[in-house]
DNA sequence: CATCGGCACACT
DNA sequence: GAGTGTGCC
């Protein structure tokens, strides 16, 4: 946990230590206990995160060892979670907002930065923000002897530059003031990459630490990734990057060019071929999701070496501390999000004295989940039991209770996933999940029922006996939710918007009581053609006067059979145009009537990256619908002819997808978000390279060349 | 045994 | 859809 995030949230607790080597430290016990933020004044001596509490001192004497919170007998995050709750909610101000993780947060600034450039662009300030002055800009040949900021500001206000970055001058400016806003209100400190695609951002955003930005202009893509170690990209840090260098050679992302991407594909697979195709160019379509909230919760902790656990009793024990944390999370995010979670996972790690099969995993197990502390343990437990169970095989250690022989559990995680919102109205059915005992008074006759829906009641055959209340009501939650929404009257609606727009509702009710100092990382993307940071610049972007339909810049668009083709999978997306009808007369579907076209979609002749690329170049289009892909863009000619994908639809889909005003879909509750802007993205491909049972086999050498 | 605990996602 | 594996912070 490389983050620093975790130790300026204690230096904001103790702001003596500022400017003193400091490192947060969890469990001090054995060797003084595990490194898991070192400050920038620590490092300087030779702190190393992978050090020991004890190993630290030695190298910096003077180190100041803070503590991680701890409850329950394990490491408690909880602070820093809401530390992180309070930037997502600074930040999400100015556009569409993710948290990536809990101190990264992605934003996508297209609008804003649109709007900037339209009603106050650069080169018309009068005072240009200081915080922008010092951004980074990548590829600005800081001419010796002139002052830095002088040829920043200069490229900041610069008037007769490429559109795009404008955009990015103008998401600079905006990051600045956002970044000072977070200083303000919090007291961390926070770097930043504006680029734009995510991928660039994130690189961006490390490059200049701590407390800085960074600038990826369109024209310096090509250089800064030429000579780019590969295993500096996001995703290419492991065994895929391994693999790159030590199979195919390649040692920087420039080196990735020279290969086809039906080589990738051939080696990696369909979607990662391409995505590695693409990425070699500084494209990336993925999206900023806008999600402020994590999609599961889960609390583990190891116990490495002579703690590992071996007995039931003890492992019972843990899992009731850890359960007791998750049911507390999972009701704090029900009573602060109205989120339910649908699903309970138990993870393990156990070790096996020698004996045949002794290097088995250790299963995972999941069960539907019950709301309520003493629920989640005991099914908790019972996932344990039948995981050890299979675990073990064939030979039943009967001895439970006292030590056994035979294994010892090194690590426990108990999570939560599959977390919907509530469908609506929901005070009468938020109480069924306090934990209420009025769960228990069910009938006997729903049992079987719900014993069959769960796969595994271990032992206890009384695991599962009580009928979960809340499951009627949630048993659909795509469907029943939206449509919940469609019944919504008005105001309940404008609720759901506020939600949206109270930025963060998760911390609405935390701290705000800050004092201290921090570190965090912002990434930025912007631009209308963010996907678009192509090699190829020599092309000017088409101009286009957006009427032709309700497209937005912040929004990519597509052609309308592209739209067409994407819009019908899931039955789901019924309930959502439902939504919409109701929201919007003008964009009704006339007949709700979907068809069941996906199956017969064969993939068009044409291969994903062909796919991708245009998608993200269509960007550059808008409202242009081009009947063709645009021959601009990605250098590789030999990509273009094949935009019609869409020439497959055939169907009866009745719904006009391109009139939906793309700007409405920013207001809805970000799950419909999601949900609606799934359709309009591309989706994955299934992989149709038959390699093997793992995707370790990727990795292997291959026969064909 | 001992980089912890935690997320997200791809793949089968 | 459940379970595994990877990768990141």
């Amino acid at each position: 946990m490389p983050s620093l995030l975790y130790f300026i949230v204690e230096q904001r607790k103790q702001p003596d230590l500022r400017g003193l080597p400091t490192a947060v430290v969890q469990y001090n016990a054995w060797k003084g206990g595990a490194l898991i933020a070192v400050s920038y004044e620590a490092r300087k001596y030779g702190v190393k995160r992978s050090m020991r509490g004890a190993e630290s001192k030695q190298v910096c004497p003077q180190i100041q060892l803070v503590q991680v919170p701890v409850a329950r007998g394990k490491a408690d995050l909880s602070t820093y979670r809401n530390a992180g709750s309070e930037v997502v909610s600074i930040l999400s101000r100015k556009g569409r907002c993710e948290r990536a993780s809990i101190d990264e947060v992605y934003l996508d600034l297209t609008d804003a930065a649109e709007t900037m450039l339209a009603e106050a662009p650069p080169e018309i300030l009068e005072v240009i923000d200081e915080e922008a002055l010092k951004s980074h800009v990548l590829g600005l040949n800081s001419e010796d002897g002139s002052d830095a900021k002088e040829s920043v500001r200069k490229w900041l206000c610069r008037n007769d530059a490429d559109r795009r970055d404008k955009l990015l001058a103008c998401g600079a400016f905006i990051v600045a003031e956002l970044r000072l806003q977070v200083l303000k209100e919090t007291e961390f400190t926070c770097s930043a990459g504006i680029a734009h695609n995510k991928i660039l951002a994130k690189l961006a955003s490390g490059m200049n630490k701590p407390a800085q930005q960074t600038v990826v202009p369109f024209s310096s893509v090509k250089v800064l990734l030429d000579s780019l170690p590969i295993k500096k990209m996001k995703q290419l840090g492991g065994k895929l990057g391994d693999s790159l260098q030590s199979d195919l050679g390649v040692n920087t992302v420039g080196d990735l060019l020279q290969f086809s991407e039906e080589k990738l594909q051939e080696r990696y697979g369909i979607n990662t071929g391409t995505w590695l195709w693409n990425i070699a160019r500084g494209i990336s379509g993925d999206e900023v999701e806008g999600r402020l909230l994590p999609k599961s919760h889960g609390s583990g902790k190891t116990f490495p070496g002579p703690q590992a656990l071996k007995t039931i009793a003890s492992v019972q024990h843990w899992l009731h501390e850890l359960c007791e944390e998750l049911s507390e999370r999972l009701q704090l995010d029900l009573d602060q999000n109205k989120r339910i979670a649908h699903t309970l996972v138990l993870h393990a790690t156990a070790y096996k004295v020698s004996d045949s099969d002794s290097h088995k995993k250790f299963p995972s197990k999941s069960c539907p989940l019950r709301y309520g502390t003493a629920k989640i343990q005991e099914d908790a437990l019972s996932l344990f039991q039948a995981a050890l169970r299979e675990y073990l095989g064939s030979y039943t250690a009967k001895m439970q209770g006292s030590q056994n022989n035979h294994w010892g559990i090194t690590s426990l995680s108990v999570s939560a996933s599959k977390i919907v919102p509530i469908p609506s109205g929901t005070a009468s059915i938020t109480k069924y999940f306090h934990g209420h005992p009025s769960c228990s008074s069910t009938k006997q006759s729903q049992n079987n029922l719900i014993e069959e829906a769960t796969p595994v009641p271990p032992s206890g055959n009384e695991s599962y006996s009580e009928v979960n209340v809340t499951k009627p009501q949630i048993e659909f939650p795509g469907e029943e939710t939206m449509i919940k929404y469609a019944e919504t009257s008005s105001d309940q609606l404008e609720d759901k918007i506020d939600l949206l727009n109270d930025q963060n509702p998760c911390c609405s009710s935390t701290n705000q009581a800050c004092d201290e100092f921090t570190q965090e990382t912002v990434l930025v993307s912007t631009s209308g053609n963010e996907h678009c940071s192509g090699m190829n610049q020599s092309q000017p972007m088409k101009n286009y006067s957006g009427e032709e339909s309700c497209v937005t810049l912040s929004m990519p668009s597509f052609n309308r059979q592209e739209q067409k083709r994407k819009a019908v999978k899931d039955k789901r997306t019924c309930s959502i145009l439902r939504f919409f009808k109701n929201q919007d007369p003008s964009c009704a579907p006339q007949k709700l009537e979907h068809v069941e076209n996906t199956e017969d979609v064969k993939a068009p002749p044409l291969s994903p990256g062909i796919q991708s690329r245009s998608n993200n170049c269509l960007d550059q289009n808008r409202s242009e619908l081009p009947k063709e892909r645009p021959p601009e863009d990605a250098g590789d000619s030999n990509v273009c002819g094949s935009f019609q994908i869409e020439h497959r639809r055939g169907g009866a889909w009745s719904y006009n997808i391109d009139e939906i005003d793309p700007s409405v879909i920013d207001e809805l509750p970000p799950e419909i978000q999601q949900e609606v802007r799934a359709w309009i993205r591309p989706h994955k491909r299934h992989n149709t390279v038959k390699r093997g049972s793992s995707i370790a086999h990727y990795f292997l050498p291959t026969k064909n060349t």
